[in-house]
DNA sequence: ATGCAGAAATTGGTTGGACCATTGAACCAC
DNA sequence: GTGGTTCAATGGTCCAACCAATTTCTGCAT
């Protein structure tokens, strides 16, 4: 039985438009913050309504490939092209602390992968970026008494695109942004990130030193003290709370 | 300098009607499958134009949350509480070998990692259950001569469910679903999952012992093998492309 | 009664047109 | 320059109608 005479498609008119647009995108070579045309222009342009249009352009909105500007006009977010496959994920229950702490352990895998992929496949120009994004890091973590949380973000960042696998940046990114909150204000404890502080360099000298499974090592003990100090601060939350 | 004054919501009228499609499968305790309003009636109801109910609803289905057909009405897809968090992820370039190859590295990282963490917290029961399951794939395994994907699959879930983080189980389901074509006719490889079979067992009797490094480190192993068989399947799809 | 074909109602999909709210640029007064 | 003002462009919302797929009802033939 060959299951498989797709359906025709009598109608998928926002689906025809967004074809259209990734046309456009690839034809004008737009990429991030690229200006994509009115929303009356592209209804005008592609004989649909303006209704329609926008449609499209919410589907896209909502897979964070397009923000949209009132009274300024649509742009790109990401990179866009035909070949893209959509993996929407909604995870039920994530704003208590057993959330955060769910989604700590999927970054502590990822984390401890990328840091292994990256010590196998970094080349001298990658090691010398995440260096450089250490010291900035190391610097602000002494200049400001520990509160560095933006440059060991962009530390971490940095070995995700180093590993050569550009999902990892991707989910993290996705997680990172959704708990931007959290990890910003961690739960009042003061010093959090200060028992982590010492991995990083560890870290690096992994991946400079090309072994994987050191680096693997290194990052599962980084995300442990930082699942520590999270429990830490769920704990003082609690005590606070009775006062 | 105060970083942060948080932007002032003035309008939101979309958010506010997924808010209130929120509370209303709540309160009518709509599970998947539940038919919610009609969209008339929606904008009625909330007294909002029908067209930003469609926005909204068009949101919910890019998320895959809900599904509309034509002529019968708005259909749950899924369980939706106010506590969700969206993690849309699009994948660049998912077609390819390539994009295969990196979807396999972030299931290699997930797939450490749970095996790690259920060898910490899994009962008797659920030890019981994934036995069950590789009893199960090995019978399989015996009398189809190797054809035991849907098997197999069944086992991992298993670990993932033991695992105490449903989110594993989400994300590797979501890449499952979007490379079935491939998980199911791996490239012409014939003896594919052949090498990886053996370590599931090893795998359990380490889960079985609470031993998370070494369910890591089999897991690991499991992961490797069955990239060499994709290896190996880029190479004989090349040779033949070659004939 | 039963079964089934066709009509009618229901529901999501699309259209066109109108107006509102926000933005950004051009312009002007001081 | 600085700070308003005006104005055009743009996304956001609304309305009313119609289209297309689906479901439900109806009535006739059996």
């Amino acid at each position: 039985m060959t299951d498989f005479l797709p359906p025709i498609q009598t109608t998928a008119r926002d689906d025809a438009v967004l074809k259209a647009l990734v046309g456009f995108v690839r034809q004008e070579a737009l990429g991030p913050g690229g200006k994509l045309p009115t929303e009356r222009i592209l209804a005008e342009r592609l004989k649909v309504s303006r209704n329609t249009v926008r449609e499209a352009l919410t589907r896209w909105e909502g897979l964070g490939l397009v923000e949209r500007r009132q009274g300024s006009g649509t742009y790109l977010k990401a990179a866009v092209s035909s070949d893209m496959l959509h993996m929407p994920l909604t995870l039920a229950g994530g704003n208590d602390f057993t959330g955060l702490m769910r989604t700590l352990e999927i970054r502590r895998a990822l984390e401890a992968e990328a840091a292994a992929l990256c010590a196998v496949r970094a080349g001298k120009a990658e090691i010398a970026e995440i260096e450089r994004k250490l010291d900035i890091m190391e610097e602000a973590f002494r200049t400001r008494a520990g509160m560095s949380s933006e440059e060991d973000w962009e530390f971490h960042q940095a070995v995700y695109r180093a590993s050569g696998n550009p999902l990892f940046e991707q989910i993290i990114a996705a997680m990172h942004e959704l708990f931007h909150r959290f990890w910003e204000h961690p739960l009042g404890v003061r010093d959090f990130g200060h028992a982590s502080f010492p991995y990083h360099r560890t870290i690096f000298e992994c991946i400079a030193a090309h072994d994987p499974d050191g680096a693997r090592a290194e990052a599962l003990k980084l995300m442990a003290t930082v699942e520590d100090d999270l429990k830490r601060g769920a704990a003082n939350l609690k005590l606070s709370d009775r006062k």
